[in-house]
DNA sequence: CTAATCCATACTAATTTAGTCAGGAATTAT
DNA sequence: ATAATTCCTGACTAAATTAGTATGGATTAG
């Protein structure tokens, strides 16, 4: 188990697309001003989240990326797993016998703490966060040109450009 | 919240000194060997957890660290908070105004998600993994010369040293 | 006194995090 | 068809953190 800012930026841009999920894709350029990281950045976070089944990018204008599945059945485990890599614990390399016979002792109590914490966060799932009340009013708002939902910040530039 | 290697190094170590404290003191040089760690920065990790109040020195020949509260009163939550000194989550520095009225929103998910996170490592506590069948006998043995406990690894060293 | 051990600080090396750059591929809108 | 938008990829660089080294001092048991 590991928790850097790594697996918090993943875990908050989840977060986003989540709550963004039924107003269409979300683009990483909005994440990006929304979050204060860089765009390659979060690029490169994305490729791992994609690749690890949790999102799906979608192409073109208009595209950005969505959850591959539905935000109840992906848990902030899954997340931080995707992009914090866990790394070898015992540095004996699970020879088991690295001082004259006490062996990995702590080794093996971290591990069984590690399988708990992991425990924990597999139980918590994105809509867990998302669906609760104040949350959706706050970040959907319906487009009055054209009927869709458009996300808030979108419809908020927009404005300040004076295209609505 | 956050977890390092850092965070696991100190954890570990307490583990080691929880489950030793009935046979004194435990010094860095013995978990240094035993975890493959340099002893310098093991003192570098026990100055925080030391002046985080969960061990005391004891200093001179025969010294080494100590629990400075029962190990059922230190919990896994304290000590990584004592070394992994956790970050500004928020860019926008609490500000709240980040990204047009849509706020820090998933920052403050993140934060209640930490909350969580501390609250369910504030509750294991170092006795817990310790106090276990198989532990105690483990790691402490009678030392038959002069009737007091030492530490197994202590031994096992005295003994492929011929002292035994 | 002497050895063991904690304690403190400064410095360096390795690794990870974060960002930059440059370009390509797919898709929508005009 | 063209242009604009966005994902996607890889190589490179800068900053921060982690881990280790070195040196010396303070305290205390024997």
């Amino acid at each position: 188990m590991r928790l850097s800012t790594k697996g918090r930026y993943s875990v908050t841009a989840m977060m986003d697309l989540a709550i963004h999920d039924k107003a269409g894709p979300v683009t990483l350029a909005d994440i990006s001003q929304c979050q204060g990281i860089s765009l390659s950045y979060l690029e490169q976070l994305f490729a791992k989240l994609r690749k690890g089944g949790l999102v799906k990018g979608v192409r073109g204008p208009g595209g950005g990326y969505r959850l591959a599945r539905p935000a109840s059945e992906i848990s902030i485990g899954e997340i931080i797993s995707a992009v914090d890599e866990s790394v070898d614990v015992t540095r004996c390399g699970g020879k088991a016998d690295c001082d004259n016979g006490e062996a990995c002792l702590t080794h093996e109590l971290w591990t069984e703490l590690s399988k708990r914490l992991y425990e924990f966060l597999d139980n918590i799932t994105l809509s867990q966060f998302v669906d609760r009340p104040g949350i959706p009013e706050l970040s959907l708002q319906r487009d009055k040109m054209n009927g869709r939902f458009i996300l808030a910040r979108r419809q908020a530039e927009a404005i300040s450009q004076g295209i609505i």
